[in-house]
DNA sequence: AATGCTATTATTAGCCT
DNA sequence: AAGGCTAATAATAGCAT
């Protein structure tokens, strides 16, 4: 689909391939996303490029939706001793997923939703999900810079200035910082927002936040 | 992209939501299949319907691709002690898959051309091999059987035939059968013909089982 | 539940920055 | 390598089966 018809058969130049692969693992997450929302689906996408480098989709998250395949989905055809080795530990993992998973489960569809603050008193722990935090913060960030501005009421820009305030810090004053600030300024209005269209005078705004967060959902690097 | 625009939001009549389910996850396959062949990249896709039945694509297998981003992918930010369980789960997971594979690593590139006959050597092993390459084939037969009559030279036709006969039968002559047939009659001709176009008078069936193999590349339930 | 039709919208190949 | 542009192809919403 673009100016002139392709095959779908290796593209030998390195260089249209790299280029295509990132066009279409852009398409491929899009279209995951779109899927999850209208159908009320669940879906992972795992991808790793020519080069090795890995790519992740998940809705909600890649780890449970691979754990729920895996405790589902027996081994297919292996020898029998392997076979039933692996099938001893999915149920294994399964059981330790679940229940981590099973204080998180209160109706939250996002990652960020089901963080749970007793789970992290220190700045170390708290790093690892600052650092996710962080990824999707700056996903939004690049594209709600180069929004055209927009007719806010002031109450809007102030969201966008907190936003940008963070950027650079990495003491545990980031960490504080972000981390309520990523709950109070981001994570709440952006939420709230999405999927509503009850005609306020911010209409825009609730579709362009939840244009971003379909497009952000854990599409992280795996790192 | 349809007769009209729709907002990405959750459909709520059922039945438009389950049609379109069906619908975008068949799209979402292909997208996935055409980036792996294109790109020469390796992608899982795994998606449970908002009833929770679960449909996976994988190129190369989903279960590789899972190993592959579980070891690169530490757990992100868990419980100190669930984290390192989890991990040495993982690890041991990936020994075992690995040296599954090393078997299967001879270039071939399709979970069937990675069959090794002397792993099994009892019906009962046969089974398990069986049941998936039955679904390949029920797969790719529910569309050969929709093609419209082909100027097949009687030689395509039988090899059609040969796909039809063992569609019931499940004792050890289907087994015997099915094993061999599909090896002799579906595996060969389809993947010997794939990604060729060198002008042959059947480059029509080349380029339609080619496409037969990209949709089914291991897009089977899991079961 | 899945498939064929077709008017429409969505994605993207090639090119340029 | 990543993003914008635009012509052109590809996917699909609504409908009927």
């Amino acid at each position: 689909m673009g100016k002139r018809k392709i095959e779908i058969e290796k593209l030998e130049d390195p260089n249209k391939r790299q280029v295509t692969f990132s066009k279409r693992r852009k398409g491929l997450f899009k279209k995951a996303a779109d899927a999850c929302f209208l159908c009320d689906a669940e879906i992972a996408v795992i991808v790793f490029s020519p080069a090795g480098k890995p790519y992740s989709f998940g809705h909600t998250s890649v780890d449970s939706l691979i754990d729920r395949y895996l405790s589902r989905s027996g081994p297919v055809s292996n020898g029998a001793e392997h076979s039933r080795l692996s099938r001893e530990i999915h149920d294994l993992e399964s059981e330790i997923k679940n229940e981590q998973q099973q204080k998180m489960n209160r109706g939250n569809r996002f990652w960020w939703e089901q963080i749970d603050p007793d789970e992290y008193d220190s700045v170390e722990k708290l790093q690892s999900v600052v650092d996710e935090l962080e990824k999707l913060r700056n996903n939004v960030l690049r594209r709600v810079e180069k929004l055209p501005s927009r007719s806010t009421t002031g109450d809007r820009n102030e969201t966008k200035a907190s936003l940008l305030l963070t950027d650079e810090a990495s003491t545990s004053d980031f960490v504080d910082q972000t981390f309520s600030g990523m709950v109070d300024d981001l994570e709440a209005p952006m939420v709230a927002e999405l999927g509503k269209g009850d005609g306020g005078e911010d209409d825009e705004w609730s579709d362009v936040f939840a244009e971003l967060l379909r497009d952000d959902i854990e599409i992280l690097p795996a790192f």
